[in-house]
DNA sequence: CATGAAAGCCATGGTAA
DNA sequence: TTACCATGGCTTTCATG
């Protein structure tokens, strides 16, 4: 079921605007893209079945859950064989404070996204956990001082 | 009214819950946590104004929409004046492609990650968006080859 | 063929006991 | 916590362009 579809500029304007609000009626988004509760609700179903939409989610505040400081950690594996990688990526799932994983091309094999409370909490998560992984051959960890920008929305 | 508020277990467990599925009913919820609904209810919105709970969003699937291709991108600034920085971030705002955008320690001073269709598509963002601003004074970018890991859920 | 208007059903949120 | 009620959104039908 999951075929492709012609994105129109109506069906655009729904992925935007539920992409910022997954809380809007069919209603409340019908006079939002100027069409019927009805052909909305026809268009997100269309949009589901060809899997555009993915999970419906709620977001925290970072900062209120005791998460507000983020790292940036390159690693180097040890090997790049293919069962130390998927050793590694199934590792990396299995660590809620790993919220971001990339594979990488350059000189590092993974970039991960950490967050954690303070400096004391990163350096436990480096020294106990990251760096007691067998695969981890190094780590080079830069501090965000900041978010200044982050958004789940996708441009369309 | 964003007042603290002492999160308990059940409070951890509704949150990580909404976090990975937020069209959850409370009478749901309820017995996932091991709660009433009404209890449920309550505390969602004790949450929410405790300013817990940021926006509710729908995600999509990137390479649906044409934004399979990530890439971090090290900015270095030709300044550090407030005004320079405030003129960057904004510009960084209004660009949708860049997803999200880091005040960084260490020898960059900012990573953003952008999300694009393809490497041309990078190539023209990075071209004639990106080095085209006045504050930039170099950017160094780097392909993520996979997306391992992505997820909005903060641990709790 | 897709859209827009209208209507009914049902599940849900919200409240009271 | 349980039970109830009523609001409102989801879903279908039908006529229309």
């Amino acid at each position: 079921m999951k075929q492709d579809r012609t994105i129109d500029a109506i069906d655009r304007k729904i992925i935007t605007a539920l992409q910022q609000d997954a809380t809007l009626s069919h209603a409340q988004l019908a006079d939002r893209v100027g069409a019927s509760s009805a052909s909305c609700w026809r268009r997100i179903k269309a949009l589901e079945n060809a899997g555009i939409f993915a999970a419906t989610v709620r977001l925290v505040d970072p900062d209120k859950v005791g998460r507000g400081v983020n790292v940036m950690c390159n690693i180097r594996m040890r090997s790049h064989a293919m069962e130390a990688r998927s050793a590694f990526e199934q590792f990396v799932n299995s660590r809620p404070e790993i919220v971001q994983c990339f594979s990488m091309s350059g000189e590092w094999d993974y970039l991960l996204r950490v967050v954690v409370a303070d400096v004391t909490d990163y350096n436990r998560f480096l020294m106990m956990v990251l760096l007691g992984h067998p695969s981890v051959a190094a780590a080079a960890s830069h501090f965000a001082l900041s978010m200044t920008k982050s958004t789940t929305a996708l441009p369309v």
